[in-house]
DNA sequence: AACGGGGCCAACCGCACGGGT
DNA sequence: TACCCGTGCGGTTGGCCCCGT
């Protein structure tokens, strides 16, 4: 079966919209909300398919759209997103106050896949680039891949929150079919806004960090691998939000860092007795 | 001054998915 | 359950602009 195309082109406009076309289409979403895309031409008053005024509204005219150039921490945070979530702009746009999956994907393919290329960095796994040598790709780390595992999980809970707050009906989640209710990744992202997580990212100095349950949890849905618990007593550090923190636990401050953990140890360990059980996380944190 | 190549980015295309019927 | 429609998403394209020759 041929898709019908999603409007009848013939005299419809394409190409570069002018600055009358964008008054009408402001004009009228300010008015109407879009409503329908598809009906939304017609009633605007603009020869132009739906689909075309969709993209020029979420794209160039919606009013929170911060233009001009990106700046270093944004840059940053698309290449350390990029390293988590791959080529899923949307979900890297989400963390993006103002930028757009589009202009996202414009930075990668222009700049930022060419600048890591340039550093020896393959853009696609992040890793150092192994392909003009006899050298091997070192195994990824056990913590590395826990790390990279919680953060993912962090980034598209925060993801996913944040479109279900715009009304969105997305989910950014891989792979369900559907999402009705809380997952395991909500538990996470409410520690880590809780003032359990404020305080553990403030002695983290702001940077990511490594969330380690004392034990498990292998929970379904998102799998959250955890580090043993040190066998050493460490003296742990004064109780915050009713959590005790212990220090000694090795931390990689964000994805991109994994390879200098050495660097960046943060030396935090957090302990919630129970954690592994969801009845509490829902008594604790709903 | 003219021309060509490359960079950049807005816009388009086609697929996938969810909701409604 | 199957089909259709609307929408979102990621990949690709086309055209403008800048810069070097």
């Amino acid at each position: 079966m041929v898709r019908a195309p999603c409007c009848e082109k013939t005299g419809l406009k394409r190409g570069p919209w002018a600055q009358e076309e964008d008054d009408l289409l402001i004009d009228y979403i300010n008015k109407n909300g879009h409503g329908s895309w598809r009906s939304l031409p017609k009633l605007a008053g603009l020869l132009r398919c739906g689909k075309s005024c969709r993209l020029r509204w979420t794209n160039y005219l919606r009013p929170d759209i911060k233009r001009g150039p990106f700046s270093d921490e944004e840059e940053k945070l698309v290449i350390q997103l990029h390293a988590i979530l791959g080529n899923r702009w949307a979900a890297i746009a989400a963390q993006l106050p103002g930028r757009t999956d589009n202009e996202i994907k414009n930075l990668w393919n222009t700049h930022l896949k060419k600048r890591l290329v340039s550093m020896g960095i393959d853009p696609q796994t992040h890793e150092p680039s192994f392909s003009d040598g006899p050298l091997k790709r070192p195994p990824t780390l056990p913590s590395t891949r826990h790390m990279a595992q919680w953060e993912s999980a962090r980034m598209e809970a925060e993801a996913r929150l944040s479109m279900e707050s715009s009304a969105s009906v997305s989910v950014l989640l891989p792979s369900p079919k559907k999402r009705t209710t809380t997952t395991t990744t909500d538990y996470f992202l409410r520690i880590w806004h809780s003032e359990v997580g404020e305080s553990f990212q403030k002695l983290n100095k702001g940077k990511i960090g490594c969330f380690s349950p004392a034990s498990q949890p292998s929970v379904s849905g998102t799998t959250i691998e955890t580090e043993p618990k040190p066998d050493y007593e460490p003296e742990p550090e004064p109780r915050l939000g009713g959590v005790t923190f212990y220090p000694g636990f090795t931390h990689v401050s964000s994805p991109s860092e994994m390879e200098d953990s050495s660097d960046t140890a943060l030396q935090l360990f957090f302990d919630i007795p129970g954690l592994n059980d969801m009845s509490f996380l829902e008594a604790h944190f709903n």
